[in-house]
DNA sequence: ACTGATATGTGCGCTACCGTACATACGCTT
DNA sequence: AAGCGTATGTACGGTAGCGCACATATCAGT
């Protein structure tokens, strides 16, 4: 049983009309995005832009001692290489693939021409952008006023609700990276939630079993992240036919 | 003596075109931004943007208990209000003049309207929101990882770029609401930079007297966000003479 | 079944920062 | 010069998260 792959997985590429979408489809290319995979380095010329079907990258900075941070997570909701048509060609983040899967892209010239016309694919793209910056903005607050068993939630949600099902691929290890806190605090944390019967796991998959029960203990910056996305891009809402 | 104002003052304004200067400028306003000023609340409609010649806004998000951060800092480098162009119309931040001063201020429509044309304002304007983009995500990864010592450097020199001379009116109170941390922690990291001549302060005034000094202990964030405002907006680098 | 690699669990001392309470110092007003 | 409001200094116990060390558990391959 194999699955079928379309652009219209991604709900940037769906929400266009259709004939921005008909120009665009002939050269989207169908990418594998395994885990770990980094599609841009900081400061890299981009050479492409993605649009994750299946798959979740993050956005992260690394600092000079090697501590890290996501600022951002990317899924089918949105589109990686934002700096492309900011005009600034490159950005000091780099987006690495957190959990595997599939995706679309489009080679940066196409999609800065495209981005040029100023019609409805740059006005969804600020619109897309709006949203990412809310998003980096509310992690901001987040990292500085909430427990690590507040992020997790807030960071286990977020990745949920840009994947289908209820269970994602990754490590705690790979979670404290994320986060920028220590695995062992993950341990503790994710240990707790278990524990509360909320969720369930091991050796790097973790099923989310009440979900309601997350959203009743998460900080607010998830609402507040969800709430905008939904507002800003409402388009995105209903295309749910993978 | 009263000081001269000039909408060049503000580097943006300064760097636009002849012809896309002679058509805003008429619709300029010079407005008076005393400090506390809210410019826009979080979710409110934005009636105008402000582009500040001597004064500094900060953008802050203040969470539902009270607590809050800064996620960005506006000078004479930029804009404030750039939700009006991206497409969302409004966003979940605070602006708040930080330092009182000027600024000129352009109807909202106006402002959509330049935009819209789709040539150098918007192109300078998505630069300028990029730079932005990366001290928001530098502020994430900031708070995460550094010192409340460190976070303050960080803070007065990118404040120190955005004002002429060395000085800044600003009480440790309010520095600690921007920070996100308790004002005595201020109080004991100024006070440290103090001992050590880095800066002079009393009741609300701050001098700073060794900028390389400064320089020296700050983490590197301030220099990733100075050097890509640098990069994305090199035209706004020799325009000093106001 | 054995081995090695990887993932998770746990404990311990340490530090930065918090919350709170209160003391002191400065500047403005009268 | 006195008085008041605001800004800053200091102290103290409490705690979340850190760095480190090491124990245990699970999976993959031979």
């Amino acid at each position: 049983m194999s699955i079928q792959h379309t652009p219209h997985q991604n709900h940037l590429l769906d929400a266009l009309p259709a004939a921005e979408f008909a120009r665009i489809q002939p050269h989207l290319e169908l990418v594998k995005m395994p885990l770990g995979l980094a599609l841009y380095e900081s400061g890299g010329q981009l050479q492409h832009v993605y649009f994750p079907t299946t798959s979740i990258v993050s956005l992260l900075y690394v600092m000079a001692d090697g501590a890290s941070a996501e600022i951002a997570v990317v899924g089918n909701e949105g589109i990686l290489g934002i700096a492309l048509f900011m005009g600034g060609e490159t950005t000091p983040s780099r987006a690495v693939v957190q959990s595997e899967g599939y995706g679309y892209r489009l080679k940066a010239q196409l999609m800065k021409d495209e981005f040029n016309r100023a019609g409805p694919v740059m006005r969804l793209l600020l619109r897309y952008t709006q949203a990412l910056i809310t998003q980096m903005a509310q992690t901001a607050v987040c990292n500085r006023h909430h427990s690590v068993e507040k992020q997790l939630c807030r960071w286990l949600l977020l990745s949920l609700d840009r994947l289908p099902g209820n269970e994602l691929s990754m490590t705690q290890e790979l979670i404290a990276n994320m986060l920028g806190v220590r695995r062992e605090g993950v341990t503790e944390a994710a240990g707790k939630l278990q524990r509360e019967g909320l969720i369930e796991y091991s050796r790097g998959h973790i099923l989310v079993l009440n979900r309601p029960g997350l959203e009743a203990r998460v900080c607010e910056c998830y609402q507040v992240v969800k709430t905008e996305f939904d507002r800003l891009l409402p388009s995105l809402h209903n295309s749910v036919i993978d």
